[in-house]
DNA sequence: ATTGCAATGAGACAAAAGTCTCATTAGAGG
DNA sequence: CCTCTAATGAGACTTTTGTCTCATTGCAAT
């Protein structure tokens, strides 16, 4: 069914009344199953499984509604330096993350799913976010790194600010999630330096 | 059941048979269903059911027997500075990883999994590997960094070495192995060097 | 307002996942 | 070798998850 044809305005409610529904039910810390959110959308069963064929598709597409940051506003009042900007992207990051906590986690475990189930060692498109942040962060200082060094730090950095990193802070580490923030802002600030040279 | 009552050679026996199994078709990338694994064991599906609640479960009893670094090989002729020890850890763990790569990814998307599913914001028991060897390749040299150096040190090595990293690098930044090494050690070196001041 | 057809709801159906019972089989001790 | 009973296999049963059909509803163009 094309995006103009048929009745546009009905599906886009009835999805975006799925999509408020689950995001409601997630932010409670449920872990809503599709006839929940489909209960709570008002909607019958079936028509849920027209719109997403699982619950996972589902909180996949509400996480990323919720959680894309604006380079914009992000850096809005960043300090006057290369690692500070990086800082209050992690900062920004972080705290997007913990709020989406459930839903980056869904994302993460389909994606790693997929790569398992694709055939012909196929890749899972996955979109990467934080490299053109962080290369927004650097941009102002580009010219104090050379070109390898920007690259490599730009790369090490992707360790450090995503979704991966709060897995192994939690899951692995289990460490609080100021301690976290504490290794990250001094991973930061010992590779920038590192790089500066 | 205790573990002398009754039979315990044909429990382990079966036990065996049973993980035996799963590893071998978690070898091939595959995502087997519990039931899968019973036929491949030989046993049937309420017996492999008696064994394992779940195929969750089995998964992470398989992974633990599946290939853990050990210490004593691991730093055999290894350099004399802290970094060049950290990057012999690095160069152990991604030789296993690559060679395990379809189980670690299987295990990872599971515990994932399981922290959405458990209940009472239980997180996931996951067994740390990383950190025993991340302090073994530090501690000839412990006394060079101060206290709190030293753990943030570590802490911050675990986002680099581990499965979490391989993750990002392959399907996030979607680079070579080589460049990733690469990324890696310039990582180890920058933060060791960071911690020794 | 009328009308055509897209979207929906209700519920039957199918497949997967897990539980339970009971008869059979085969270790381990005598 | 025998016996006892723990372990197993077979399969019925339940729940969960997802699919499909068809009648009904209600947008939107006329």
């Amino acid at each position: 069914m094309a995006d103009t044809a048929g009745r546009p305005n009905q599906r886009r409610r009835t999805r975006k009344d799925l999509l408020d529904a689950a995001a409601r039910l997630m932010k409670q810390g449920r872990r809503p199953t599709l006839e929940e959110v489909a209960e709570a959308a008002l909607v019958s069963r079936a028509t849920a499984y027209r719109y997403f064929p699982s619950i996972e598709a589902l909180m996949v597409e509400t996480t990323l509604d919720v959680a894309a940051p604006n380079a914009d506003d992000v850096f809005k009042g960043a300090p006057g330096d290369p690692a500070g900007r990086v800082e209050k992207l992690d900062a920004a990051f972080e705290s997007m993350m913990l709020t989406n906590e459930a839903g980056l986690r869904m994302m993460l475990a389909q994606s790693l799913q997929r790569s398992l189930t694709e055939e012909g060692g196929q890749l899972p498109k996955r979109q990467n976010r934080r490299t053109p942040l962080i290369e927004a962060a650097l941009a102002p200082y580009k010219k104090e790194f050379s070109p390898a060094a920007f690259q490599t730090l730009s790369r090490a950095l992707a360790l450090i600010i995503g979704t991966e990193a709060l897995v192994v802070f939690k899951d692995v580490l289990q460490v609080s999630d100021a301690e976290a923030r504490k290794v990250r802002r001094w991973a930061i600030r010992a590779m920038v330096e590192a790089a500066r040279k």
